[in-house]
RNA sequence: GCUCGGGUGGUGGAAUGGUAUACACACAGGACUUAAAAUCCUGCGCCGCAAGGCUUGCGAGUUCGAGUCUCGCCCCGAGCACCA
């Protein structure tokens, strides 16, 4: 008997499936598209993390199924490989991002070869590719163009390790997304997008599309949509003259309250634009302001909630009953939301209460109106109000594709025309962040000296780089549409293949990635560069894998690296191992003792396959039965994502096989190797190809069907209760009447001796179960 | 604080309101072996000699019947966090 040597078998079908080209669609002319993508590593690290590996089998399985079924997959992969996390990287390894880059390729690739995804290599990619990042660039413009990308000074996320400004998206609990530094406040000029505009579409938009719902909420809280009114409270005095000409507008969501308002609340930084066109306040008021101010750069975004907060010395008219009410500043009242400007109302709110306890206002009891006549008799007007900010996409780094702008003295901002295109990053020595406000790129003379597109006069090319999150906005797109040098994506191309059938990836880029892929979508819909603003049709999030009950992390040193795994047990091992840990969508707990079942697993099917006797003929009807429902709850588990449970249900079906043995012949064989060929590739390949003599690779091959016929057992376990007790099980017929299960179970003898009262009620369920209640 | 997930044997985990603990790991006993590993067979929630009883974080409820539905708690994990 043969032995099954993984390492060769593995390698064998690796070389034949890339001659054969199994995986490669026919992206112009595919009758039956199926685009099944998942999220693209940052190859940065030591190489490929498990936790990828993970995911990607798992998008893998779902890719193989629908091949399986007659569709025409498409599944790209390629490199997020610029940005702060590859070149961290490189810092700390003290080498050039850029010939980092290539061997960080190398390794990845490799790692992802061996894996034994259904990868169309024709069309990787990497983000830092120049041909790439064109493209990136030109998307930049596009949005400039538009009026969607934009500068503005304000106070910004910066993190001081990584020494560049962050989106509010990408500071998590007030920390940097990347290296876990606690996040500060700088008022910089930035490069944003207008993310804004399309809050409501963003909101709107979640209505239609399959993702997993916990990212859909997740959105809907980051975009935070509130409904409510503004009203104007009159001020007493702002610029000395006790004019009453000037207003303070609020945003409240509870204009119902507006008779219980007791004091109006501003944010220092609307004090401080009060103060600079001329408002007259005190020395205490104005120190207040500034410290306030330099409290909000400082201070920990995360601690430290308590309020402060001082009276401005002035007045505001409530429009509703004509009150007069204090006027105070407040850190606690934000500068970016709203108006800057809140009415306090400390009887239903309770931050408002917590304010007035701390400074001694006096709580208000009068009585609540409808909204509707809130807004009416305080002369609000209804508005909304989101709690997304635009997204910052400019960087102080090295590492990124720079922002295509120019700026000339004379005529401003100007794009870089695209026929110049692309703006490439040039290898410069001292690629460290600087730490100025300014990348690196700042220094290189070269680099940003360049002459105005317009007026041809001396001007100075935008020396920060892009967001990496820009990169991974767009690299679906880019996919299919690899090799064009005139478009960034082919339209006919594009029409046929997207939105994306099936999307898999993690949960933590829920308002990252994930809302940035959306906006950019619905952006080039309108800028007619697409039909469809909606990017992937079906998203599911995959659980986290943790090693022995704990997190995985590098201090902790219980990092698994793949490699060893695909060397001592195979690939086809290591895959269905993990997909049989736990819920796909739940993660797992991987434990190298768990491994052991798969390999005995797998060892015992290459064994069937080589000891039954491929002309045996399944003449046994249980059997039958226990085939055709393994294909039934296989297929529905491959479509749901279950994975687990459809390893378990092969090996149930194993088992079977191996009790009856002399039944088992070449059909059993291959529709095991079929149902398992999404898990275990490799292997079902050698069983289809080499022992079953098939010419074509087992992974274009028809998804096997069940017979529904032969779903359902002949004979049914039927559960007897008395007094909804169980007291027997008996043996019936399928689709046995009730009459004939009720006269059956009564003479049970574990039944008739607790049948001594008078049958009052029978509950009878078809097949399954039998109530006596007596 | 708010919003999502979760809580089932020694462990990972199964269960359209209908036999709770599938499948696997670990463990114990046996076979094979000079021996070990591997492999194969048997057992394996708890109490009990047994008959039987008990058991899905805790407490109520709905139902003939609840791991599953409803309400109130407790604990763990994730996300958001002064958004008015």
């Amino acid at each position: 008997m043969a032995k099954y040597n993984h390492k060769k078998v593995e390698s064998k079908w690796h070389k034949k499936w890339l001659a054969e080209k199994v995986y490669e669609p026919d992206l112009k002319n595919a009758k039956n598209p199926f685009y099944n993508l998942m999220m693209f590593p940052y190859p940065s690290a030591e190489g490929l993390h498990v936790g990828n590996m993970y995911a990607f089998v798992g998008s893998d399985i779902h890719g193989r199924f629908k091949r399986m079924q007659g569709f025409n997959v498409f599944e790209p992969i390629g490199l997020d490989g610029f940005g702060i996390h590859s070149e961290n990287y490189a810092l700390k390894i003290g080498e050039h991002p850029m010939d980092q880059a290539r061997v960080s390729e190398k390794n990845f690739y490799r790692q992802l070869q061996m894996i034994g995804n259904g990868f169309a290599w024709n069309e990787k990619l990497e983000t830092y590719d120049p041909e790439y990042y064109k493209w990136t660039q030109w998307i930049f413009i596009q949005l400039y163009k538009k009026g969607l990308a934009y500068r503005k000074k304000s106070a910004v996320n910066w993190c001081p390790s990584c020494l560049t400004v962050l989106a509010d998206e990408q500071v998590i609990s007030g920390e940097c997304e990347r290296c876990g530094t606690k996040v500060i406040k700088k008022e910089l000029e930035q490069w944003f997008f207008r993310i804004t505009k399309y809050a409501d579409k963003l909101l709107k938009g979640l209505d239609k599309i399959d993702w997993s719902e916990k990212v859909k909420i997740a959105q809907k809280n980051w975009i935070g949509k509130s409904e409510g009114a503004s009203i104007k409270f009159r001020l007493t005095d702002v610029t000395g003259q006790k004019d009453g000409k000037h207003f303070v507008e609020v945003f409240t969501t509870r204009p119902d309250t507006i008779f219980g308002v007791t004091f109006i609340a501003i944010s220092p930084e609307k004090a401080k634009f009060w103060l600079d066109i001329g408002w007259q306040v005190s020395e205490e008021v104005k120190e207040y302001i500034t410290k306030a101010l330099s409290d909000r750069v400082t201070r920990d975004q995360n601690q430290d909630k308590d309020k402060s907060g001082i009276f401005s010395g002035i007045s505001a008219i409530n429009p509703a009953n004509n009150e007069k009410v204090p006027v105070w500043i407040s850190d606690y009242v934000l500068a970016g939301y709203g108006t800057g400007a809140v009415m306090g109302v400390p009887a239903h709110d309770e931050r408002d209460l917590e304010f007035a306890n701390k400074f001694k206002l006096a709580i208000s009891g009068a009585p609540l109106v409808s909204i509707e006549e809130g807004i009416k008799k305080s002369v609000g007007k209804k508005t909304t109000q989101f709690r997304l900010r635009d997204w910052l996409v400019s960087r102080q780094r090295y590492w990124g594709a720079p922002i295509p702008m120019i700026h000339c003295e004379k005529c401003g901002w100007q794009p870089v025309p695209e026929k110049d295109l692309p703006v490439r990053l040039p290898y410069i020595k001292n690629f460290r962040p600087t730490g100025t406000s300014e990348s690196p790129l700042a220094a290189d003379e070269k680099f940003f000296k360049v002459k105005c597109p317009k007026c041809e006069g001396v001007a100075r090319r935008e020396t920060d780089v892009s967001d990496t999150f820009l990169d991974s906005a767009w690299y679906y797109l880019r996919y299919a549409s690899v090799k064009d040098k005139k478009y960034a994506w082919d339209q006919a191309v594009t029409k046929k293949w997207f939105p994306v059938d099936m999307y898999i990836g993690g949960a933590e880029h829920s308002v990252l990635h994930l809302l940035y892929v959306r906006f950019l979508a619905m952006v080039f819909k309108d800028l007619r560069l697409t039909n469809f603003d909606e990017p992937f049709k079906k998203f599911r999030a995959h659980g986290l894998l943790i090693k022995d009950g704990a997190k995985m992390s590098k201090s902790k040193g219980n990092v698994i690296n793949p490699d060893e795994y695909i060397k001592n047990y195979g690939a086809d091992v290591l895959r269905m191992y993990l997909m049989f840990l736990g819920p796909f969508d739940q993660g797992g707990d991987f434990r190298d003792g768990g491994i052991k079942g798969i390999t005995r697993f797998l060892d015992r099917v290459w064994n069937l396959s080589q000891t039954l006797n491929l002309k045996s003929q399944n003449d046994n009807p249980k059997l039958q039965i226990v085939l055709n429902k393994t294909i039934k709850k296989v297929t529905e588990d491959l479509e749901n994502l279950s994975y687990n449970t459809s390893v378990s249900a092969l090996m149930v079906l194993l088992n079977e096989f191996e009790a009856n043995m002399e039944s088992v012949g070449k059909n059993e064989l291959e529709v095991l190797a079929k149902l398992m060929a999404p898990f275990a590739p490799h292997m079902s390949e050698e069983i289809f190809r080499e022992i079953l003599k098939n010419k074509k690779s087992i992974h274009i091959t028809p998804w096997p069907k069940f017979d529904s016929k032969l779903v359902k057992d002949k004979e049914v376990d039927i559960v007897v209760q008395v007094n909804a007790k169980m007291r027997a099980v008996i043996k019936m017929p399928v689709d046995s009447l009730q009459k004939d299960v009720e006269e059956a179970a009564k003479n049970n003898e574990n039944i008739s001796k607790y049948l001594t009262s008078p049958v009052k009620k029978v509950i009878f369920v078809k097949d399954k179960f039998i109530n006596f209640i007596v």
